[in-house]
DNA sequence: ATAATCACCTGCTCGC
DNA sequence: TGCGAGCAGGTGATTA
């Protein structure tokens, strides 16, 4: 599933076919994604202009000009731009269909996904009121993360994918921003230095823009809104690379499962 | 409040 | 070739 670079990716795909378009059409195929999708979701839409496509941590919010619709990718979702006229498959649960005959659809295997309706004021709704800080505003700094991390003693790993303290890191980011600032990943929060958190602060920053303008990284298959993989893949320093030869020193990558989900790192370039 | 685990769902890869 | 086990980009709910 997308990160914040994937999301954002889709998003920037999608924009300039179907902004300032009006729908036309909804096909629910399957509501049952994570949650059911808003019931009547069509009645609050039709006719509607969507305004712009904004995001936050790795939600979308689609402004119509009747209110907020928000869509999360969740593991395996995507969202690309087709025309009208195409075929739908298995895991093709939703399908927007706008003015300008460009339709767009919402495929995700797993359904992990979600389709909410928010209305008129998202942001009081409990998906996006508690998220911390978007990673790449100055709202984020090593500070603000020292001073979140204090006295807890879950590993930092966690701790930065908990989209409280930090949204639109992932496993992958996660891990990646983790070696390129030279941090274990299983180390406790409350036992960082607020000098590192700076140097964390920065790499996740960077790890994220980097992968931004890569269009995001393709693991098997995420397409952006125009139906390109990522190729930020080939960049990636850790992530499934466990056992094969570190990058930076040629060291053998320790590969190990911190609650469920991989992580990597290399024991002499990582303290 | 914090931390760890479970749950949701399908598809793919691996080892036997 | 078949089959079960384990794993995959997320995160709210549940449990200690």
């Amino acid at each position: 599933m997308p990160e914040l670079p994937e999301v954002e990716t889709t998003r920037r795909g999608i924009t300039p076919h179907i902004t300032g378009q009006h729908l036309v059409k909804l096909i629910i195929r399957q509501p049952q994604l994570r949650w059911l999708i808003t019931e009547n979701l069509g009645q609050h839409i039709m006719g509607a202009r969507l305004e712009v496509i904004d995001r936050r941590a790795k939600y979308l919010l689609f402004k119509f000009s009747s209110g907020y619709v928000l869509i999360h990718l969740g593991m395996s979702g995507s969202l690309r731009i087709l025309d009208n006229t195409a075929t739908a498959g298995k895991h093709d649960h939703v399908d927007f269909i706008f003015s300008n005959n460009r339709l767009l659809r919402f495929t995700d295997p797993r359904r992990f996904g979600a389709i909410l309706w928010l209305g008129e004021n998202p942001w009081q709704h409990k998906l996006l009121k508690n998220l911390g800080p978007e990673p790449l505003s100055e709202h984020f700094t090593g500070f603000d993360l020292y001073q979140r991390a204090k006295g807890r003693k879950l590993a930092v790993k966690q701790f930065i994918m908990d989209q409280h303290n930090v949204t639109g890191v992932g496993n992958i980011y996660a891990n990646e921003a983790l070696f390129l600032s030279g941090i274990r990943p299983g180390t406790q929060t409350g036992r960082i230095s607020i000098k590192r958190y700076e140097r964390l602060v920065e790499q996740i920053k960077r790890v994220l823009t980097q992968a931004i303008a890569q269009g995001g990284t393709t693991l098997r298959d995420f397409v952006g809104g125009d139906g390109k993989p990522g190729y930020f893949k080939q960049q990636l320093f850790v992530y499934g690379r466990g056992g094969q030869a570190c990058k930076r020193c040629h060291k053998t990558l320790k590969e190990i499962r911190h609650s469920g989900r991989s992580t990597v790192y290399c024991l002499n370039c990582q303290k």
